[in-house]
DNA sequence: TAACCTACGTACATGCATGTACGTAACTGA
DNA sequence: TCAGTTACGTACATGCATGTACGTAGGTTA
């Protein structure tokens, strides 16, 4: 940070410096453009270099794209995914994914993975699939979460955990990219859908008592271990 | 129609015919490619035609894709907007509008204004224009429905009605395309959503029978243990 | 039937973005 | 200092998609 005008750079500093610049201006060109948009040569101009640069660091506009997808997949989980994972109960560690994800998405890079997502949905490209093995971690992972806050009574019934683990992810996807940076209403207009989707009490407001009286006769899939 | 072989066509039943023909493959492929990734070969193809046929009908690609979505948003108007718009309250209406869209995204067709409105947001594209203009009338239209029905007293209070109204359309945005098709969890997960959003208890009240006859639940769940 | 117009196919021209080859300046180790 | 490597810019080649010009078959009006 010192170093002003940073006279002397070692090698591996420059490369460094020069793949995070190109790495960051790949990232919001894509969440801009999408991937089929994006020019190359606008990317590394923004990023201040050349397309000399951005082949001499990158193979091509491909593994730009997936380095920018790992890249976002892992400030994603060290922010968001990690925190929520430490929540002790699988409830509270859906709505934190939630919470944690909307103030996430208030950099508008993050939407890279919405943009990306819908591009490539039902395709066969090497970018799509990265993007798609990513959500359906994430899918399967908050399956997994709503059977088990069911089982425990912490949720009650719904549709299957599988379906609404895709309503959540694709709630989180949708809901955030339109309230993206509304501070501070986004968290709040988030955990909002996210309850109702798993059919808990709205949270800030008097503590409803669940009047949900639900015999567990036969309706509804029980989800057994 | 059957017309065996359709032996005699006048000529404006033969350029009807082609254009619908081309604008609901051009509405398929702009679902699933995009914009910037359809091409037009393809479309014409897909719809029995070449690009000759296309370029005579449509002045080319913008053309082509105003006309899709001007196409889609009647369409939608008419199954969805209008049947919704003749709830007596507004929260009917907001409500009626999310089970209607969810029904209606079931066909894939659908998805064309997310993935336009995806892929055009924050640019300056005369599609993009037209997308932006048909979400920022649904959008208003929500946050006057809400702002009524916290006067009302019939919804609780919450975020500004424009920040909520936002993040209604999102959710219908992102949660349908994720759970298109996942009939009949579609549409409830939809109603929860958006019942959390808005503020109001789950579906199960007193009034508003929710009359969701529960289907079998057939999609093959993963038989986890 | 003849002339005219319309629907559509085919072939050419253009632009733009990617990828590659090569040149040059900066850094590194002796 | 000097050879070797790395970082980056520049110039060229290629492919692909759009748009346009033109040709032909099918329908229309007299």
């Amino acid at each position: 940070m010192a170093g002003s005008g940073t006279p002397r750079a070692t090698q591996a500093e420059r490369r460094a410096r020069s793949r995070n610049a190109l790495l960051e201006a790949a990232a919001r060109g894509l969440s801009r453009y999408g991937y089929g948009n994006l020019v190359l040569a606008k990317v590394a101009a923004e990023a201040g270099y050349t397309r000399g640069a951005l082949y001499h660091l990158f193979a091509g506009k491909e593994e730009l794209a997936l380095a920018v997808v790992e890249w976002v997949d892992e400030t994603w989980t060290a922010e968001v995914g990690r925190p929520a994972a430490a929540e002790a109960d699988p409830v509270g560690a859906l709505l934190a994914l939630a919470r944690g994800h909307a103030v996430y998405c208030r950099r508008d890079v993050a939407r890279v993975m919405r943009t990306l997502h819908a591009e490539f949905a039902g395709q066969d490209h090497p970018v799509g699939r990265a993007i798609g093995g990513i959500v359906e971690r994430l899918v399967a992972q908050a399956a997994e979460r709503i059977a088990a806050g069911r089982a425990s009574g912490a949720l009650p019934p719904g549709p299957p955990p599988r379906d609404t683990a895709l309503a959540y992810i694709g709630t989180l996807e949708g809901l955030v990219s339109s309230v993206a940076g509304r501070v501070p209403h986004d968290v709040e207009l988030t955990e909002r859908a996210v309850r109702g989707l798993l059919g808990l009490p709205s949270g800030g407001g008097p503590e409803h008592g669940a009047a949900e009286a639900e015999g567990q006769s036969g309706s509804g899939s029980s989800p057994r271990r």
